[in-house]
DNA sequence: ACTTCATAATAACATTCATTAGTTAAATGC
DNA sequence: GCATTTAACTAATGAATGTTATTATGAAGT
């Protein structure tokens, strides 16, 4: 018996969530409509009652996603914070998002290439606008001296690719929990990994 | 003999060659054997002439970089070298193998979910392995206190998947050299990005 | 009870898929 | 110069693809 008394998901919730299980198990192409069909438990013609194509499906998967970290990178930006302390929020968010929403945002990252046009240009225009406004923060941390002279964009994909690598947490055996996993990454990306006497 | 099997693994060495560019792009599921033709420019049912079948392409580019990883992890493990020299060194040559050899590395790290048995457990099998012990010498470095108290495994998959953020270096416009991007790196990943004072 | 409406199933569609069979022309070996 | 091999072609295979049109079902609203 969940405690939590969430609202029920529409069939086309469903849908997307089934979705985003697939395409991240065996990415959007080698996912059929039958198969998604399947594991929603109806025919594959009866999917068209709630979306209008598969490309749509991604299409919600992958805009959902970024317009998430799009709403928090403009929240980051206007607090009053240090270059430092925002890197660390904006790291923290997205390894709640990676552990939270594990499928979505897998799938936003690595399957937003077979979006259709025009989803496709805006897709990697949000995503290049994002990567640019997390640099512009750790190009302010360099001017203040509080973030070492390298260079910004190099950090920046550091960054988003190293949280990526949460999928290989998700589905290890052995997993240290959420907050640890929280912590080691900050750690290690603000501080590295040789230890200082 | 000598000469024509010689003279075959060229072309199909070819074949691999475009195909490892159409896997990077389209992924392993969207690109139809029709295309991979076109761009080699023959028929798509020549490519049977020089390839038993589409997935054995896949298997040739995986195993062709996972051997080169295992090999080189084997040099590392036997080297007098201290912890984190040996930690620099895997991170430098991750980061030459993902310059030099961009779309066969990609593509091996992308689309082994693809492979089919028993190729595919033998992959995921080196992969584990290659991990455990890349993680190995990382613990082997906190007990030596070298490196910092943190969780070995999760630093490992770290340092693997923010080096496969080269893919968004290798395609932007504005990139800084290689030589540069590889002192980046390393920099960040084993001192982090904080100035110390 | 009757109508409406959302959602399911069935059947079919035009493509496209990886792959096989059979053939031909050129290159190679003896 | 003949036999063999290589590697290209065309044609065709059956299966799978996303999607549409049509029909059936069952609940809700009146």
């Amino acid at each position: 018996m969940a405690k939590t008394q969430r609202r029920k998901a529409s069939k086309k919730e469903i849908i997307l969530q089934k979705a985003a299980i697939m395409f991240r198990e065996k990415g959007f192409s080698a996912t059929s409509m039958r198969d998604l069909a399947e594991s929603v438990g109806i025919e594959a013609a009866s999917l068209y009652n709630h979306i209008r194509s598969k490309n749509e499906i991604l299409e919600a998967i992958c805009f959902g996603v970024a317009n998430r970290f799009t709403a928090n990178m403009e929240i980051i930006e206007a607090a009053a914070l240090s270059s430092i302390q925002k890197v660390e929020t904006l790291l923290r968010f997205h390894i709640r998002q990676m552990v939270e929403h594990y499928e979505e945002v897998y799938v936003s990252d690595r399957e937003w290439k077979h979006l259709s046009e025009p989803y496709l240009s805006n897709f990697q225009n949000q995503r290049r606008s994002y990567r640019k406004r997390f640099a512009a923060i750790i190009e302010q941390g360099i001017q203040r001296k509080e973030i070492k002279n390298i260079d910004a964009p190099t950090a920046v994909l550091i960054i988003l690719h190293a949280i990526s690598g949460i999928e290989s947490w998700h589905r290890s055996k052995e997993k240290i929990n959420a907050e640890e996993l929280e912590n080691n990454m900050v750690v290690i990306m603000i501080d590295g990994l040789r230890k200082t006497v």
